[in-house]
Parts: structure tokens; C-alpha cells; sequence
DNA sequence: TATTGTTATACTCTATAACTATA
DNA sequence: TATAGTTATAGAGTATAACAATA
């Protein structure tokens, strides 16, 4: 029960992944921020989050995310906040001026995107964010 | 002259994106090898690739090219080989054990990723595979 | 002169193990 | 006992600058 897709689905996704990762490389550094700490503003501006749920959502362990607060924190783009309710976990905020450096990255990254695809009829875009929502549900667990 | 997926799809993708993102990371760290390492792997099996191709294939300096494919080489995982054209180039070839687990790594991701999308019916991922292409082919320059 | 790969250096990312404070 | 964050440590990834060999 298999179609041609079931082979090339894997591969296709990969090449969408390898070029937004070279796309992130590339946004992030001329804004003096790794591609990590990129993604760990992204996730602080929406969510406040714990260390542990960082290292989730970055995919390592929680004991880096220690040195990747201390190193933002350190050029005052976020700060450590006490939980109220548990007073084992700290959470991590943006600050002013991490909150504009995010706004900037995240505009740098959605101009790249969105001048490559201008020549995609609306149709053909909404088909497209219309799967990826989907697939990107599907891999979530 | 914009839609609602101009705002919509730079975020789709990066989804995506994040998804398949730790998907290397709990791949590749189980075969004992790095995201990065893994990536090189799967281009030389491909390619045969200089040094200066990889730096450009994995976004980063040529300088660290020679560190990461010296550890590759200590493995036995691939070899250098001098291009016979121009003798400044190097070219990577995988060794047999290389290529062993580089096809391994792969097994594993499609396997992953392809169990996911299982409950797809099989026109709906070909309307993906076609949109991942021409998106990738947008985003290739 | 320009290019390819290398070395040296400094910094960042990453995992493992052991620790402290809190639950 | 278990969990959240920290520290120490070692290894890996990364950019910059300076270099040797080749084109």
C-alpha cells in the first residue's frame, strides 16, 4: 500500500529543512545572535517559558540552556524571573530591547520568505501553508 | 497585493522547519553521530564534495570543514582524496563503513518520518511532495 | 594574484555527572 | 524521593586571521 510519495515525501521535506536551515544561518548572524539563541528569543517572546520546557523546545539538554540565558542576559535581551507558584523553576522574559531585536530577526526571516514566494499565486500559497500546518501537526509527538 | 498566507506562511514553514530540526538531533545522536556530521555524510554520498562545497552546502566557514571531516576520518568514515584536476582540491568519499552508516541514518528518518504521514492518503502527500519541490527550487538561490 | 585547504585562536553549543534548593 | 536549575568538564561546532601550496 505504498505510493511513489512514500519515497520521495522524506526527501523533499529534508530539502525544505536544509534550506531554511542555511535561511536562519544567515538571518541570524549579521544580527550578532547564533542561530540558537535566535530560536530561544522566538520561544521567550511567546511563551515566557522554564528552562526545562527551553531545552524541550530546543532540543538539548537543560543544563545548556544555563549558559545560553547567561550569555542573553548578559547583552540585556532577556531576564530570570522566579516562578510564583513553584519556586524551583525561573522563567525567562524579554527584555525591551531583546524584544526588538526578535521583532527584528523574525521580519528578516518573513521578508526572505515571503519575496521568494511573491510569484506564487495567493491559491497556491494557501495550499501550501494548508499542508504544512497539517504535516506540522502530524510530527509534532 | 497580499493574502492571508503571506502572514501565515513564513511560520508555517518554520514550523516545519523546528520539527524536522529535532528530528536530526534524535536521529543522528543514537548512531553516535552530530547533526552536522550527519549532514556531511549524506552529501558526500551523494557528491564526492570539495572542502569549499561543503563549507557552502553546511553554511559555514571552510576552516571548520577540515576539523569535522578530520573526526570523520578518525572513524573511518570517509577519506580524502586528491582531485586529479587541481591539485589544491580535496574531495570527501565515503569508506564502506561510512556509507553502511549513512544508509542507516537515512532508514531512520524516512522510517520516521514516513510513519507519521502514514494515515495520509497517498494523493494528498503527493500534493505535498509537488509544493515541497517547487518551494525548495524558490528557495534554492 | 587568486584560490584551496590548513593552523591557531577564541567563543558558542552540547552531553554527562555531581550538586543545591525546592517540592 | 523527585524535580528545577546550577556548576564543572570535555568534546564538538563556528568565525576570524594568517599561512602554504597550487592555479
Amino acid at each position: 500500500m505504498t505510493a511513489a510519495s512514500d519515497d520521495e515525501l522524506p526527501g523533499a521535506l529534508i530539502g525544505l529543512f536544509l534550506e531554511i536551515d542555511g535561511l536562519f544561518s544567515t538571518v541570524s548572524r549579521p544580527l550578532g545572535l547564533t542561530p540558537q539563541q535566535a530560536q530561544l528569543l522566538c520561544f521567550a517572546q511567546q511563551l515566557q517559558p522554564s528552562f526545562g520546557e527551553l531545552a524541550i523546545l530546543l532540543h538539548c539538554d537543560k543544563t545548556n540552556i544555563t549558559g545560553l540565558v547567561d550569555r542573553l542576559q548578559r547583552r540585556d535581551l532577556v531576564t530570570r524571573h522566579p516562578d510564583p507558584d513553584d519556586r524551583r523553576v525561573t522563567r525567562v522574559k524579554l527584555t525591551a530591547q531583546g524584544e526588538a531585536l526578535t521583532c527584528q530577526f523574525q521580519q528578516a526571516i518573513e521578508t526572505a520568505l515571503n519575496s521568494r514566494f511573491s510569484a506564487w499565486p495567493s491559491t497556491r500559497r494557501d495550499d501550501l501553508v494548508r499542508l504544512l500546518r497539517s504535516a506540522t501537526s502530524v510530527l509534532q509527538p
